[in-house]
DNA sequence: CAATGTCAACGAAAATCTTCGTAGTTTGTT
DNA sequence: AACAAACTACGAAGATTTTCGTTGACATTG
């Protein structure tokens, strides 16, 4: 199958680009050196490895790359909340149906969270409530 | 690589394997022909594409089965709650880094919602707080 | 300037996912 | 009994993902 694309890019990263944008998002334009070793903390990958998946993310248009310098430089072709919110968006309505109470319900159910973290949502949902009305 | 899994199955369902369980959790213990019918609403498969994964669904420990009738009788290995909170964790810590402020904001972000919903996500914490008090 | 190091391009293998077709068995119906 | 319908098992093709090795160009340095 081909990837048809409009220029803003309707894809979900895979879990190893998604790795990639993270780094790019972080440290801004970057090579594929700085990518890599950026990337050794978390997961051991060879260089080429690394470059292959970034020439890919070219292709697909996640990233887009200038290539004046021998070393070219990359960076994230959409902005880290929008890709951000396509992942909220498709795990809310592929596993929880739409509703995003589940979703917290859930969320929250994995972990312990503190007292700290309830105050901020709560912050959060006024924040929100504000913008809607 | 072999897929090791103790009995308290750790994999994460794949996009399509998803589809299956939500049948199954839906109407309980079913057939293939129960779950393949159930789908077609959403998803056009044949018969045996549906066959074919619920045979390795259940090689992979996702779903159990009973042979004693031709049809074999189906149903999720894991309840419902389980599965969707492995998916909140993981794209919780995967794209937002385990803060739930973030999955929140971004999940709310990609749509607009209702003044109701707002209140049930309020009563949500409300729910929560007490727990870990 | 020759040796060593760095980089992009490419091909390709291995793993996983998705989708069916075919074969063989059992069951239900003339 | 013969035929059709319904099932499972299995193999396999095609797509996608993940991971490198190899090759050739370019750059750095002793």
């Amino acid at each position: 199958m081909v990837h048809r694309m409009s220029d803003t890019s309707l894809q979900k990263p895979t879990a190893s680009e998604l790795q990639i944008l993270q780094v790019l998002w972080e440290r801004g334009r970057s090579t594929v050196r700085e990518v890599h070793d950026a990337l050794q903390e978390e997961k051991a990958l060879g260089y080429t490895t690394v470059l292959k998946l970034m020439q890919i993310m070219t292709a697909k248009g996640l990233v887009r790359r200038n290539e004046e310098q021998r070393a070219h430089v990359y960076e994230a072709e959409q902005p880290a909340e929008k890709t951000k919110r396509q992942f909220a968006s498709d795990v809310l309505q592929r596993v929880f149906d739409g509703s995003a109470k589940e979703l917290m319900l859930h969320a929250l159910a994995g972990r312990r969270s503190s007292k700290n973290e309830i105050e901020e949502l709560r912050r959060l949902l006024d924040e929100y409530e504000r913008t809607i009305r």
